[in-house]
DNA sequence: CAGTGGTCTAGACCACATG
DNA sequence: ATGTGGTCTAGACCACTGG
């Protein structure tokens, strides 16, 4: 017994199904859950009542219930995490991304706390998809950084980045201070750079990627290749990235 | 009875239930469709064969089944119409769309042949949103123009545009020979225009994007955002489509 | 009309996480 | 040991589409 996470259960108040509407219970339901996560009265991090009250709470299958919430777990707006719970995500006010500008820019329009965890750095060798995309032999030493941003307490973002290792002999150093990467260019002597390429591509959740953005495996995300180059045009950095789809909006050539 | 509309009813060919392996039934299933889609043995727009006899011929309920039918579908490889079958929807052999070129340039590079839909050509006055993103006075006299983009058979883009109309009186005649806006914009003096801002979002289809582009509602798609400029950096067309996550790729910034 | 997919019920067993 | 979400069964009725 987990005593009473949320004391007042508040997620279904106020539900009551049409005996035969147009529309089928479990939309309904959907509909009168993610209105209360919208407005607010269900907020980020709070437990949902298990799916056996709730379904008993409204007269209806299991199956039924699932229904509505495995379409919001797909949304982005609910996670489950077996054996423990059914948690409200969000945001997610969609916040804005201009290509162009760092992370920490693009973020601090928005009032927001933002953190960034770095998850793994080290050395390694490169494999096929990496060596062509810094364009250096498969099997060069590279650098391998895996970093998840976090607003609020929710991960919203996760990327790994490769870098031709011959380029940063003093990375970890550099970039351990403040785990900026702008610092590790700068302290090797690249002032300027460049993002050269911006591919967007959708696709779902891995396993993985849901584990890390606290999503349900098979959740639409977007995907993020990228490309900075320095004044030479040579690639220096390599990023790969995972947004869960209703987080973010990506803006190119705006004002 | 439709006869035998696909006479080997192949979908299922080989497949055999281990019975109680690492992987649920339902991804085993939905594994052995994907396949034979991705490989090519199941070919876009055939058609399956009916819930029941596939639940018969695995020996598990629809309940089963449909979830992997469902989560196919959700992915665009499948798309279900009641009353009538499910059928393979694909391609979506992923292509790229770069940002700055014309769609049929972005496609000419792709072998397969492409279709233009005008469904919607009409005056009309400017609503909110459509004034402030074309910067008129709301009320205004607007052009809208709904167009859907198939590749081979399969819809995979819809979009509406919007322009301002005292810039185009003539708007029909230019567009109808060749449903080029292009021409349209050349017919009124606008030799170069410039995409001025482009905005990628995702969401998921309502029931009418889903109609048009042969999905299943609330399916993931790109929600893409655009505005052109004349040479004094007037907005002259202002564009918002919707794609299905997994037939595209947009590029930026490439070579 | 018969066949289709969409919805729903009332059970059940499992793996998992927590206390 | 208990409660959680994940999976699965064996039925059922419905609305829709087509011939």
């Amino acid at each position: 017994m987990l005593g009473q996470p949320n004391s007042p259960l508040t997620a279904l108040d106020g539900l009551t199904l049409a005996p035969r509407q147009d529309s089928p219970i479990w939309q309904q339901i959907y509909n009168h859950i993610l209105g209360r996560i919208e407005s607010g009265e269900l907020s980020p991090g709070e437990q949902l009542p298990g799916e056996n009250h709730m379904a008993a709470r409204l007269g209806v299958t299991r199956v039924t219930l699932r229904c509505a919430l495995q379409q919001l777990q797909k949304e982005g707006h609910l996670t489950a995490r077996k054996g423990v719970g059914i948690f409200v995500r969000s945001p997610p006010a969609v916040f804005s991304i201009r290509d162009g500008r760092s992370f920490r820019e693009n973020i601090d329009t928005h009032s927001r706390s933002i953190a960034t965890i770095t998850r793994l750095l080290a050395r390694d060798q490169a494999d096929q998809t990496s060596a062509h995309m810094l364009g250096v032999a498969a099997g060069s030493a590279i650098i391998r950084l895996r970093r998840v941003r976090l607003l609020g307490e929710q991960p919203i973002y996760v990327n790994d980045k490769y870098f031709p290792a011959h380029r940063f002999p003093d990375f970890e150093d550099a970039y351990g201070e403040r785990q900026s990467v702008s610092d590790v260019f700068r302290a090797h002597g690249i002032d300027t750079f460049r993002r050269a390429e911006t591919r967007i591509s959708g696709g779902f959740a891995s396993p993985e990627e849901a584990e890390i953005l606290q999503l349900t495996p098979g959740t639409p995300v977007f995907r993020v290749n990228a490309r900075n180059t320095d004044r030479a045009k040579a690639t220096i950095e390599w990023t790969r990235g995972c947004w869960p789809l209703t987080s973010v909006e990506f803006v190119f050539g705006a004002s």
